[in-house]
DNA sequence: GTGTACCGGTACTGAAGCGTATCGGTACAC
DNA sequence: GTGTACCGATACGCTTCAGTACCGGTACAC
C-alpha cells in the first residue's frame, strides 16, 4: 500500500489534478482485473467496469485513453512480490515456503495470466505490464534465494538445474489447470518441490 | 491421415451427404487453427476463415452450427500423438527423445493453447476438445514410457517424482514464452530433461 | 436430359462494444 | 458567494461480427 512512491504516470492522482482518490482508483483496477479473470480479456468491457464500480465510462476514458492502456495500468498497479522476505537460512526450506506462498496466489495469478490469453502477445505494453506485475518480481526473488543457497555452499554455482528452477515452479503452476482442471494449491506445490526441485538440485 | 476411422460426428463427410471432401475440410480446420494462433480465439471470425479458404460463410454454418463447435471440431480433428513410437529401451533416452519431439511441436501447440486463452475455461466442449487434442494423448504416451521404465526396474513404482513428470515437461513448455519471450525448442527441452527430470527420478 | 441439393457470393439483421459528446450536479478553491 | 472543472449519466456514431436468408451456378445421380 505504500508502493505509491514507485508508481509511474499511469496512476491518476500523481499526475493530474483529479478527484479520483487512490482508493477509488484501486477499485477500478480491482474491478477490471476481476472481470478479466472471470470473463477473459476480450470480453471485458469498459461499460462493465464502469457499472460495477458505479462510475461512468467518461470517467475511465478521461484518465486512460484506451482499454489496453487501462488494463496495463491496472496490472502495473497490481505488482507486488508474493514471496518476498522469505529467508530461512536453508535453500530447501526457502523453496518450500516460496511454493506455499505461490500456491496461495496461484488461482488469482494463474487465471489472470490465462485470461489475458493472446492479448499480451499482441500488445507490447500489455506484455511489459504483465511481466512487471507477475513475472519479474517473482523470478528475482527466486534467484535471490538460489544465490543465497549458492553463497552458503548448499549448491554449486554451476549446477545445471539452477537455471531451470523458476521455469519448473512457474511451469507447474500454470499447467496444472490444463492437466487436472484445478489450480495448484500450496500443498501440491510443496510436494512438487520436495519430489522434483530439491532432488534435481541435489538437496535431498 | 488414416485416422478417419476414429473421427466422430464432427467431421462432415462421415455424417452428412456433403460435397466437402475430407481434404477440403482439413483446409477449413487448418485455416481456423492458424487464425487462432495468430489472432487469438476471440478475434477469429467465420468471415475470415471463409475468405482465407475461399468458401462462403454459409458453407461453414451449414456444417457446424456455431463458431465454438467449429473450433472444437477443428481441434479434435487435429489430435495426434507427437511422440508416439518412442521406445529406446532406456527411460532416460525415451524422455530425451520425447523432449526433442515435443520441442518440434512446441511453437504450434503452445501458441494454440495460449491463444485459446480464456475461451476453453468457459466452454466445456472446447475444453474437452482441447484436452483430447493436445493433452491426453501426450500424457498417455509419457505415462507409458514411465511404466516401461518402472517395469524394467529403472525407477521404483512409488518414486515420488513419477507423478510430476508430465507436469514438469508441459509446464516448462508452456511457461517459457512468458519467462523469456521465446518458445521452448528441442535443445532447450532436452537440456531441461537432463538437468532436472532425470536427476529428480534418480536416473543420473 | 432432368432434377435435386449443395456450393459460393452477397446482402441483411441484430447485438455488442469502443470511444465521443453533451449536460446537469456538485465539491472544492479562493 | 462565485467560478472552475471534474464527476456520473445518458445518448449517439461507428464498426465489427455472429448467424440467417436468398439466389444463381453447377456437379452429380439416375
Amino acid at each position: 500500500m505504500t508502493s505509491q512512491a514507485a508508481d509511474g504516470p499511469d496512476t491518476v492522482a500523481a499526475s493530474r489534478r483529479s478527484k479520483i482518490t487512490p482508493e477509488r482508483e484501486r477499485e477500478f483496477f480491482d474491478a477490471v482485473l476481476e472481470q478479466i479473470r472471470t470473463c477473459g480479456y476480450e470480453s471485458v468491457t469498459m461499460e462493465g467496469v464502469a457499472a460495477s464500480t458505479r462510475c461512468s465510462k467518461s470517467t475511465l476514458y478521461r484518465q486512460w485513453k484506451t482499454k489496453p492502456q487501462f488494463v496495463a495500468a491496472a496490472l502495473r498497479a497490481n505488482r507486488r512480490v508474493r514471496f518476498a522476505g522469505i529467508d530461512t537460512g536453508s535453500l530447501a526450506e526457502d523453496l518450500r515456503q516460496a511454493a506455499r506462498a505461490a500456491g496461495d496466489w496461484s488461482g488469482k495469478d494463474t487465471s489472470l495470466l490465462q485470461a489475458l490469453g493472446h492479448a499480451w502477445t499482441a500488445d507490447e505494453e500489455l506484455a511489459q505490464a504483465l511481466r512487471e506485475a507477475l513475472v519479474y518480481p517473482e523470478i528475482a526473488a527466486l534467484q535471490e534465494m538460489l544465490a543465497r543457497g549458492v553463497a552458503r555452499g548448499e549448491v554449486r554455482a554451476d549446477h545445471p538445474a539452477l537455471e531451470y528452477v523458476p521455469a519448473m515452479m512457474f511451469g507447474v503452476l500454470r499447467v496444472r489447470p490444463v492437466l487436472s482442471g484445478q489450480y495448484a494449491d500450496a500443498d501440491y506445490l510443496a510436494r512438487f518441490v520436495d519430489a522434483t526441485v530439491l532432488p534435481a538440485l541435489g538437496l535431498t
